[in-house]
DNA sequence: GTGAAAGCGCTAACAG
DNA sequence: CTGTTAGCGCTTTCAC
């Protein structure tokens, strides 16, 4: 292994000198510069990190946990993070917690020496471990709300609501949320705005929960769904409306002739599918990027971080998983005389 | 921060003891070893790896590189290798080259200070550079031949030969490979697979190239394929597949009406799409888990390395989106009398 | 079984 | 502008 002092030997400088190359180039004269620059080159010469780390206190490298790596909502977001982190010279761990809050705790712990700072996606760890966790490195966190860190919102809200009133358009009067798990900011946060918009718009809503977020926990919830009545769905991702409309199929309904169905994410699999799904976009790559933005910043500013929050727009993307409600669905039991908005 | 010397002073022994306790405990008293341990948990102490690392030479870290981790393909096996690595005690940096060979190359010689092995997969590196640059870090890689490197690869060619088979036992005459970029293994392998079983099936094999492994690039692959007289396609991946199925379509081409279309990877988009899509599998999860243990063992062997080779295999999984040549379809410019098998 | 001391590769005052 | 020196947190001989 090339060290700083083979390069000082063959360039005949002191260490220090060709440190200041590396780290503080314009406190070294252009000539001796250029100098151990180019025998650094001709030994192939690269600056170890981990040892610079030692002594700066700073080791340019950030920490990057998800609940699950193969959820297609999460890959957009590692690509952008880890892109950005890049350009600002930074190089990134990527870790999967496997939905599991003990091992999310554990892997914070572990990384935390490694790191200058952790990126929380969706995590599902309880506000108070954060809170107790924050202590050890700097956090930034997606899709969740902590007080005093620095948050990038997916404001799945916005989109929620125009689902609701989409559906409520249509005709559809009783609905159902299929909702995520439980830990889950996004989820909290559709079932607040669903609740309201719901009300608003005169619809009966049903919430039916907690379901895996993947393609099982929908066609899990289609028996509940069929013949219950409701003509609506919007569920907590894509994953989990391609499951359902696959169990509905399965159970003979079909989407969105007689029920129709919505999703949130507008992954990759949503917008390859038959019919086209309709589904609530999630800006990840947006919000990865800016995540890492807020996180470098609070690591830069040290205590004076002052704890920025970004809330980035979520919006409706009417497809083919939406119509009209049909009159044959409509449950004999439909209260007396629904408010139509 | 605590450090050992915190710990040391707290407990009333040496750092050496300290240091000991957690690198090799049964050189300590079982005494003092419990009272160390007691300090250290009291105090959160934790090892600093990146510390351990200048003295051991070992940082256990591993880099993973991919050429594009949106790419559903990737997810999977980044997920297994991550898992597999965090069970032996190593923590992953996931970069993406965006299908870039001079960005990889530059990851790797940044990364390489801070890891213990970098895990190439499907690199788009030439293999002499990959050969050059194994002088700084050991490698393994995944959907690559490099002569004297661990290997991981997913053995297509299987899968390929029953494709085409079934494309033929179907009727089909004239088909065509959707190639993939160049510089891929898994497109060359794919290429000369299909090559010799069109042969031996007595089909005509047409390679349209090259593609971006996107449904973008089988969207664009649509024109070609259309009123071509082809009616089976192999595609580089089920991204392409779907592509080109979306682009057929608006062609008012119908799969597997008209033509019949297979992928590969037999990732989620294909798995829900409608045709449920025929496709290879790419045992990806299993092959990142592999590769890591492969790795590891390179690492650990030193010089003593026997580059390792593992073969996994794939098969043909027939579901929806392939189908009975239509008639129609069938080209006037036939040869004469095609060897039927 | 434990302490002492040297050193991993690098940076950061401090002199000159 | 450049050299000297000390030290980051930890492991590892080598003594005792």
């Amino acid at each position: 292994m090339v060290t700083i002092r083979d390069v000082a030997q063959a360039s005949g400088v002191h260490v220090s000198t060709v440190s200041r190359t590396f780290s503080a180039p314009h406190l070294v004269s252009a000539e001796t510069r250029n100098r151990v620059l180019a025998v650094a080159e001709g030994l192939g010469y690269r600056p170890n990190r981990a040892a610079r780390a030692l002594t700066t206190g700073r080791t340019h490298n950030l920490g990057l946990i998800v609940a699950d790596i193969a959820n297609p909502f999460f890959p957009p977001l590692i690509k952008a993070a880890q892109a950005q982190a890049r350009e600002r010279d930074y190089h990134v761990f990527v870790a999967d917690t496997d939905e599991n809050p003990l091992m999310e705790q554990e892997l914070i712990e572990t990384l935390c020496k490694q790191v200058d700072g952790v990126l929380l996606c969706s995590p599902r760890l309880s506000n108070r471990v954060i809170e107790r966790l924050r202590a050890q490195v700097p956090f930034a966190v997606v899709n969740r709300r902590v007080k005093g860190l620095p948050t990038v919102l997916m404001d799945v809200g916005q989109g929620v609501r125009a689902a609701v009133e989409h559906l409520a358009d249509l005709g559809h009067r009783r609905i159902a949320l299929l909702s995520g798990p439980s830990g889950s900011w996004t989820s909290e946060e559709m079932h607040a705005t669903a609740t309201d918009a719901a009300a608003e718009a005169g619809v009966e809503l049903t919430v039916l929960r907690p379901n895996e977020p993947t393609e099982q926990g929908g066609l899990a919830a289609a028996a509940a769904v069929a013949g219950s009545g409701m003509t609506g769905v919007l569920c907590h991702n894509d994953l989990v409306a391609l499951g359902l409309i696959e169990g509905l199929r399965e159970r003979g309904l079909s989407v969105p002739g007689d029920l129709s169905v919505i999703g949130v994410d507008d992954s990759l699999p949503g917008r390859l599918n038959r019919p086209k799904l309709t589904t609530i976009t999630m800006p990840t790559a947006a919000a990865g990027r800016m995540a890492v933005d807020l996180l470098l910043a609070a690591v830069n500013a040290g205590d004076a971080a002052t704890a920025a929050l970004a809330r980035l727009e979520t919006t409706l993307i009417v497809r083919e998983s939406t119509g009209p409600a049909a009159p044959s669905a409509l449950p004999a039991r439909l209260p007396a005389s629904p408010a139509v908005r």
